[in-house]
DNA sequence: AAGGTTTACGCAATCGATTGCGTAGAATTG
DNA sequence: CAATTCTACGCAATCGATTGCGTAAACCTT
């Protein structure tokens, strides 16, 4: 490839030796300004790009972090949820910021034995985990390693990690509120797999939402599936198969709701007129879809950055604390209400 | 973070030097098998792992790819368009087969002038460009560096690097005709931004297709703009009212396409009686939006396959060529027509 | 049994940058 | 001017694995 040129050249160019072009380069005091001048120059003459992996090597650390995305099952089709999508961004740019590289691993539900390997072989300071399962391996395995990582889901008390995320449980519970203010009476769930912490949670809240205002909770107003389109679709048809007389449904992606509401279209049922649909996560579309989305709000960017800042600071050695995020029921016409004040969601516990 | 165990401590245990370890763990041909197993025992019981750093700095690769995906203007949002997560994921997972590692990087199409340096850096093996500007300074500066790169966009005769990527300017042509085919006269398009090779493909491939039909080209039927819901909503709105008349539209993305259907529905357009929709690329919420998107196929995962294919035989030093892949128009109800079947558009140009 | 081959494994250099320690020569001080 | 303190920079080890070259010991061969 390109024709290396490293510093032992500079030195020699420069009558030096490397250690003086080393310090030199970066600025260390106790080389005099005329020097250094003259070794940067050739040093820009020649284009030296510094050689990052031996620096990193002689250094021991990578600059480099790695997001983990789960996926569940056999298909291996990537979760192209917009809201993965623009999570990686914001973690991507805060990264830059603090000058590492992103790193992106999948790893299965399934078989989870190996995400540490990444620190083990030294590849990657940390790992940043995108949602995780309830009992995930991965994280076992990451803290017997003592390897620094932080994990995307709502903290929960007795945890020995960190993590942040959003009022997941409490969003549940507003959410059916929500739905039975409206004079909604039969209220589905669509959750992703159920062992994922995020499903779990939401769904634990719908079931407390239920009980709050004295609906009794049906199993055949629930259906856990992936997350993708096609899934939604899917569940959205066997909920209308079980449930018929059902006249809400609360489902764990935008994305997912937006195939729902073909499916209900499809099938005749008007929405919200018949049917009212609240989503999650307030990706860019939900505001777009037909008809608009009511949908709890995650603060992607937010979430994004503080997982890195969070990370570099245990990476550092810092004292960190888990945090929550605020998320906020955000209602458009899918749900039928006519307010369209956004409605917080803040608890003490998000577990 | 965890202790070091390395090559060194399985030599002092086994009473060997670390040439020796090196070569048992690998099955090198000069080592018997009595010690080769014996040094594999001891590496076993240490849970020994291989730093994967040091062998790839010594071997000089890194055994990583990157990706990088341009964005544009002040708005930093990631790209949220699961185009590129399903392309993502399928780059991932054939990378993963070939024990490769993935890199993500974003780009400016602004300012493009440091993504060699992650070739110089060493960092990288080599760089898959998910679309690009049509004059490209990022590739400029790859040739210069005589770098490993592939490129998605169909390949254009003059080009002098490797790119796989569908025939868009005849799906231009094609979306088109099967719009007039359908009694459209008055037909719009809403694209990404013209300096990207993608949508400027597409741009001359519809401006063919109108003169292929015989209707004349008028530039307020047309606008271009980011790639993202919100944009693709905008834009909707714009051609609106410069257009009234229209009676179909052709956008570069499908999730642009699901927010302009909700413009035109919010403002008393029905479709397809009214406008005609045909989104691009097909990803899989495409066959579950309000109403189901006729769209043009393209074949991501085949493309992600091909895309890593390629760029290991260019590393590899072998022989390689750019390649056309098949795109087809999939007929869905937001274009009004009744024929379901899908047409295939291929040329033997794609450029 | 002497000379020739193999076998099995060690030595030391290497990848490119970083850094603790050491020192020649200049600068300062009394 | 001798003694002392700085200044500016070099030496060599280091990070962990790989590998060309060299060689002692074992094994053959006639």
């Amino acid at each position: 490839m390109t024709e290396k040129f490293t510093m032992a050249d500079i030195a020699r160019l420069a009558g030096v030796s490397t250690s003086t072009v080393s310090r030199a380069l970066k600025g260390h005091a106790s080389i005099p300004e005329v020097t250094r001048q003259r070794i940067q120059q050739i040093a820009d003459d020649n284009n030296y790009i510094l050689n990052a992996r031996a620096r990193n090597f002689r250094l021991q650390r990578s600059q480099m972090i790695a997001t983990v995305f789960p996926y569940k099952g056999a298909s291996r089709r990537m979760i192209s949820d917009p809201f993965y999508m623009e999570m990686l961004g914001s973690i991507a740019d805060e990264l830059a910021l603090h000058n590492y590289d992103l790193m992106i691993s999948r790893v299965s539900l399934d078989d989870q034995s190996w995400c540490g390997d990444y620190v083990q072989n030294k590849l990657v300071d940390g790992i940043i985990i995108v949602d995780c399962a309830v009992k995930d391996m991965n994280i076992q395995r990451l803290q017997d390693l003592s390897a620094n990582f932080v994990v995307l889901k709502p903290p929960s008390p007795e945890q020995t990690y960190i993590s942040i995320g959003g009022y997941s449980y409490q969003a549940g519970i507003e959410v059916v509120k929500h739905l039975y203010q409206l004079g909604r009476r039969k209220i589905g769930f669509i959750g992703g797999h159920r062992d994922m912490v995020e499903t779990n949670l939401r769904y634990r809240g719908y079931i407390q939402g239920l009980t709050d205002v004295g609906l009794h909770h049906d199993d055949r107003l629930v259906t856990f599936t992936d997350f993708s389109p096609q899934a939604g679709a899917t569940a959205t048809h066997k909920l209308l198969k079980q449930s018929p007389d059902l006249d809400a449904i609360f489902i764990c992606s935008d994305f997912m709701a937006i195939a729902a509401m073909q499916v209900l279209v499809e099938q005749g049922r008007a929405i919200p007129a018949d049917v009212s649909i609240v989503g999650y996560d307030d990706v860019q579309l939900a505001r777009h879809s037909t008809p608009p989305l009511t949908t709890v709000r995650q603060e992607i960017t937010t979430s994004g950055q503080l997982l890195v800042q969070k990370l570099l600071a245990i990476i550092d050695g810092k004292d960190v604390k888990s945090e929550y995020l605020p998320v906020n029921l955000i209602v458009r016409s899918s749900c039928g209400a006519t307010d369209t004040s956004d409605i917080p969601i803040q608890s003490i516990l998000g577990d």
